[in-house]
DNA sequence: GTCCTCACAG
DNA sequence: CTGTGAGGAC
């Protein structure tokens, strides 16, 4: 049995006491960050360590994006790709060594794409959509027993999101994005491992912003966080689930973790 | 008998719980504070009128300098004067109306003056010493039982010092600067009142800067912080007291707070 | 070292 | 609302 955490934690310095709860609490082998927002000298390596995380792959940058993958399984880094070519740290994978010998973890952060849904007056907007589809290419070609997880900024489903219709316009849930990572999806034939055990229409989020003063009030919620397997390895995924009430902890991220554990 | 204290606080807002704790542990009658850095619609008046403070006299500025005189016992603001002509926030001056009616507490945050003592390359440099000649002015005519406190950003005397010659060329300590305080300590023959208490060559530093990574360490203080009384007033001085202790006080200020009590 | 502001990003 | 960084001040 392998358990793995996926986590968007918008500064892992300043967030290392509840990093450690989770840990200690959860105690997944394998926790994937995104938004470290840290070089990766600045990672608080020992600090993770010393809760028995000691193998460690990061891929950080000064001040912004950042993804880090920490595990008490021997793993080996096995690729950054750079779907953009800027230069900005959003992925990097890993292939376990010990139990679950053999598996990749993928650990991505997509762009948030800014404000405007529309690429020909928001260059972010074009970006986003651009790297899905570098990462669409580059999964047609995947030949292992991947786990792809992380932030994908996007919430396809209309359960994935507070109000459908009143996001349809609102990037992160605009019919082109969905689109496009349906692409993605359909180039590997992922299974997202999330919608198979808390399933469509019911209620799913991974995200609240920061903005609305009190979160829960009326859950405006989405999820853009994501834990996709390969077709081999779905077959071998067991529980699913999430911790919602680190919403509430002190100093929280806005986003939630996402465990899954596989039998392997 | 009235007691007033004198603290640089350098920004109110994040020190707030010291302030609390130094008002509960001491609880003068009148409180001082210089380097508010807020303007006054963001002064933490509830919280201090809580603590009985109710009659605060406040003149801030965005980010920067800014001075408040909070009392306990009923005062009306008398002066503010921008010596300065800058429009900068170095002064408020006020009236006590109950006990010590009729004295007046000028509270004052003399500019620090840049790092090179030399006028004709170091504007800020010119600006404190004329600052200084402005009050000298305006002290020339006092004619009120009056205190005068505050950060004046000079260290007056060999024994205000930790290391007397190594400070003759740093600003703070020049005789140019030592002079010109002189000259406004004369214009109206003010007495300083923490030097009737612990004299000369007594150390005695109100300031460490944060720079030392421990500030007890070689003890390099500098007695930057002043009550001054007027002649007649200076007569009724009782007890003088410093916490040196606040240095150490989680988040603390650079400066520590200073105390006098008037037999009024 | 420790503040502040501001710009930028989420 | 919540991060990081840069620049300025002390």
């Amino acid at each position: 049995m392998v358990s793995i955490a996926t986590w968007n934690i918008n500064s892992v310095r300043l967030r290392l006491p509840i990093v450690e709860r989770l840990l200690q609490e959860e105690a997944p082998d394998v926790l994937c960050l995104q938004e470290i927002k840290c070089q990766e000298h600045q990672f608080p390596a020992q600090a993770l360590a010393d809760l028995g995380y000691v193998h460690q792959a990061i891929h950080g940058q000064k001040g912004y994006h950042g993804v880090a993958t920490v595990s008490r399984i021997p793993l080996k880094e096995f690729s950054r790709h750079d779907w953009q070519d800027n230069g900005e740290a959003r992925h990097v994978g890993v292939e376990l060594l010990g139990p679950g010998q053999g598996m990749v973890i993928e650990n991505v952060y997509v762009p948030a794409g800014g404000d405007e849904p529309d690429r020909t007056i928001n260059a972010k907007f074009g970006q986003k959509l651009d790297f899905l589809e570098r990462m669409t290419r580059w999964a047609d070609a995947v030949d292992r027993p991947t786990l792809i997880v992380g932030d994908f900024n996007i919430a396809p489903l209309e359960s994935d999101v507070w109000n459908h219709k009143q996001l349809l316009k609102v990037v992160s849930h605009t019919p082109i994005e969905v689109d496009t990572l349906q692409r993605f999806k359909d180039a590997h034939g992922w299974t997202d491992i999330g919608r198979e055990h808390i399933r469509d229409p019911d209620r799913y989020y991974s995200w609240w912003s920061y903005r609305a003063k009190d979160w829960k009030a009326n859950d405006r919620g989405r999820r853009l966080d994501h834990m996709w397997a390969s077709p081999d390895l779905a077959k071998q995924a067991g529980r699913h689930w999430l911790r919602e009430d680190a919403r509430d902890w002190d100093k929280p991220s806005d986003h939630i973790p996402l465990f899954t554990e596989f039998n392997l």
